[in-house]
DNA sequence: TTCCCCAAACTGGTGTACAAGAGTTGCAGT
DNA sequence: ACTGCAACTCTTGTACACCAGTTTGGGGAA
């Protein structure tokens, strides 16, 4: 199979959004519909309803009939996105301990497996793997809430937090640290422990906008 | 002025927002785009952008090369919705009560005036009325949060809650006490008492989904 | 009569052409 | 040289024509 299911318009709002995530597309600049089109390879429907649908995620900005620019990004829209968080990603870690099933469990398992041999080789050299399953463990957590409305909403926050991650990524933040943390969050999910699972991804999602607070 | 600045697409989706909200499109309604184009009488465009957001909103299930159907509603999303809500709401209620600036206050001050209007007219007769005063209030809280994220988010869930007290609004329900407590929350927050916004905002959230549960 | 297959019609997906508004730039007049 | 106006160009907004896939119903064969 070449595409499966997933319409251009899907595609492009994935690529496109990864680009602005990777600050590949800083903030500010000018997203123009007609470049877009010519960089992905597709017609401007497609295109149109990606940066509709990161328009309405306050990923873009657009003013009409003038241009649509990347969304900027202050230490307020830090603090208003951190708000939220502390509040939906502690109780979807409570949610998860007590409700994950067996193909969450799975998933947990092996993401542990995954965290143990970060843990045992070295961290540094594989910053973007090490992204790759911070973004897996959130994402986990979220499938186990088994709470669609919830899991769609923190993917949105989580896509904003990864942007800010990107932006602030000029030292070399507590890796360790935060590798431990997520090690402990998946085992009280496992183990049921929702107070413990809630406990700890609230000081997760509290340092995280620490760290970023002093990076910005 | 004619149109303002709101694009088509826009009043497109605010529209059919309102159809599905108040039922007139009922839950596993077909979406005829044509059908819609000429009802609103505007082209495809705006119609499908329109159709997209609220699939991303849940609003509408869309299924490719078949067709779009308004997505039906069951207990498990009432609960799904509820659960964030009750998490937000109060939450939204107690930024309300530190964050609120002068222009918060009157408009809290003139929806008090407006209840007590209701309260001692009869408040059976204006139900219409009556929702929009419940829409007014709510969308103060999100306002006066000063967390445009978390408003959006909650505007959102508001559509769902409507949409479903709609559905379940074959028996009056319990009006006389839900004004009662709007009061108690908008005092609260023009008080500046934090922990009582939230608690009767919490308290407010649970009531409505007892009562929509019964009524389901 | 029943079952299967093929075709027609309807669905949304995509691309393109046209319209309209805002910003900018250049020219002319003072 | 400076200012004001006008036309141009670049942007998105809208409409429509075409394409691909799915469904469904009718007709033919067993």
């Amino acid at each position: 199979m070449t595409t499966a299911t997933e319409s251009l318009a899907d595609q492009a709002y994935r690529r496109v959004r990864r680009m602005i995530c990777t600050a590949e597309l800083e903030p500010g600049a000018v997203i123009s519909e007609a470049e877009l089109c010519e960089r992905l390879g597709v017609g401007r429907t497609p295109v149109r309803e990606a940066v509709r649908a990161l328009a309405a995620e306050h990923l873009i900005d657009v003013y009409p009939r003038r241009g649509m620019f990347v969304a900027g990004v202050d230490p307020r829209d830090l603090r208003s996105i951190s708000e939220v968080r502390e509040q939906l990603e502690p109780f979807a870690a409570r949610l998860a301990a007590t409700r994950r099933d067996e193909d969450d469990l799975a998933e947990i398992d092996d993401l542990l497996g995954n965290l143990a041999a970060f843990e045992s080789g070295g961290l540094e050299e594989h910053r973007a793997a090490l992204m790759e399953l911070d973004e897996r463990i959130h994402h986990v957590v979220y499938r186990a809430s088994h709470n669609s409305y919830l899991a769609h909403d923190l993917d949105s926050y989580y896509t904003h937090a990864l942007r800010i991650w990107f932006l602030g990524l000029t030292k070399v933040t507590h890796l360790h640290q935060a590798v431990l943390e997520h090690r402990e969050i998946l085992q009280a999910i496992r183990d049921g422990d929702a107070e413990r699972a809630a406990t700890v991804m609230s000081k997760h999602i509290e340092g995280f906008e620490a760290e970023m607070r002093l990076a910005l």
